[in-house]
DNA sequence: GCTAAACTGTCAAAAATATGACAATCCAAG
DNA sequence: CTTGGATTGTCATATTTTTGACAGTTTAGC
């Protein structure tokens, strides 16, 4: 694929500071080798414990829709990593190493996915370009996750909503340095990445709404101010 | 220096799947370029905010020593995110991206670490195989990261604590396969590590103890039972 | 428009965890 | 060999979080 990538798509793709960083020869290698999937919603990507060198395993762009990345536990209990948007790439892990997946990957809507395939991915990653990439695409993963780990042990419980607000505000995963006026999903969802219940979050949002902090809607918080909310992480 | 490696120091390299996995004259380039640092006890390897790319800075190997790898809030709370052993490979995110330390780390010990600096671990990243080391290197890191979300999202205190045991008893960060018979540590400090009080941590322990999994002393853990333990992760 | 399903807000009771406190034990330094 | 600091075990109480439940609100699909 190439010649054709939808103006949509390469706006997402490019609005990544990961993709954009990428030289271009590696840039334009990358696409070449990429095939499209497209995904209706709730079908799932790939699941946990696949092998990801197998066929249909691969290294993914997202570029339309959504995805959910999480874990379930046997009783049913679900915890959800990350919530990817359009621009994002991911699933590098188990191709570098083999093993089987990590997560989840389910499409919360209709999904388009660039898909690298494992042989095509190994090829890349025999030039250097692409190597020192992988590494600084890893790097940023390792300090997200350094960040969340901060939260469950070192801060309360209302600063890792605020915290958490503010990291999906910034596109999650993609943390691009503006922020959203408000985010949408259920606050079921929210719940589920925190590693709480729905009625305590309910409860620390709607004390952060009388702070005047947010604006509590249906499936949607709005931040009122980023300023205090950032406040809120610091503080607390 | 790499002469004159000491058989000690050259043992606890070699026994680190990482380092014995990368190629040989990556292997010894690195250990050209670094220079030995010895610290006494309680002194600090780095700080939390510390940039990197500055003297001083650089690629750690731990070769002999235990060094306390954490943060610390303004109100005096401190997490422990490892204790790291002989062998480890450390610090590379901050050379990667150029950002500020993310811990504190802290000599539990008298240490000796090889430190590779900044200008040397940049021109060996030139090297593709270095590269690809070094991707690989935090593929695994991320990955045991994942482990520990987990943990805190979707496991119960016990599993938690059984699972945290398991991992210091491979030897933390190295992960090696083979299972220490026991950990010696306060359980102050492993509490510390799990995000809870040291009470909490202790009537667990005693309850694991109470069921003949573990055999609890002075500073000291002893696992009777891997398979018990495992159990208790899976299970609970 | 209507309606069923999804979602939010809230409560009371139960369970888990933190706090603060104290005695008993261990061990390393003198 | 002794002693003080470090460490553990264990309480009772306070606080936080979960569980289960239900009513009211919003939305999407028909």
């Amino acid at each position: 694929m190439n010649a054709t990538l939808p103006r949509l798509w390469f706006d997402a793709l490019h609005a990544n500071p990961w993709f954009a960083a990428l030289p271009a020869p590696e840039r334009q290698a990358l696409l070449a080798e990429a095939e499209v999937l497209r995904l209706p919603s709730g079908a799932m990507l790939f699941h946990q414990g696949d092998a990801a060198l197998a066929a249909g395993g691969g290294f993914y762009a997202l570029v339309q829709g959504l995805i959910k990345v999480s874990t379930v536990r046997q009783d049913g209990r679900e915890a959800i990593l990350a919530v990817l948007e359009p621009g994002n790439w991911f699933g590098e892990i188990s191709l570098l190493d083999g093993s089987p997946r990590t997560h989840d990957a389910t499409a919360l809507t209709a999904i388009d996915v660039l898909v690298v395939p494992p042989a095509a991915f190994t090829r890349q990653m025999q030039g250097l370009a692409f190597a020192q990439a992988i590494a600084a695409l890893l790097a940023a993963r390792v300090r997200g996750l350094y960040g969340l780990m901060e939260d469950t042990t070192l801060r309360g419980l209302r600063a890792r909503v605020a915290h958490r607000l503010l990291t999906l505000a910034r596109g999650d995963a993609t943390q691009s340095p503006d922020v959203r006026p408000a985010v949408s999903l259920p606050q079921e969802a929210l719940a589920m990445m925190l590693g709480i219940t729905r009625q305590t979050l309910s409860k620390e949002l709607a004390a952060l709404a009388r702070d005047g902090v947010l604006k509590l809607g249906y499936r949607r918080i709005e931040i009122v101010s980023v300023a205090a909310l950032e406040a809120v992480v610091h503080d607390t």
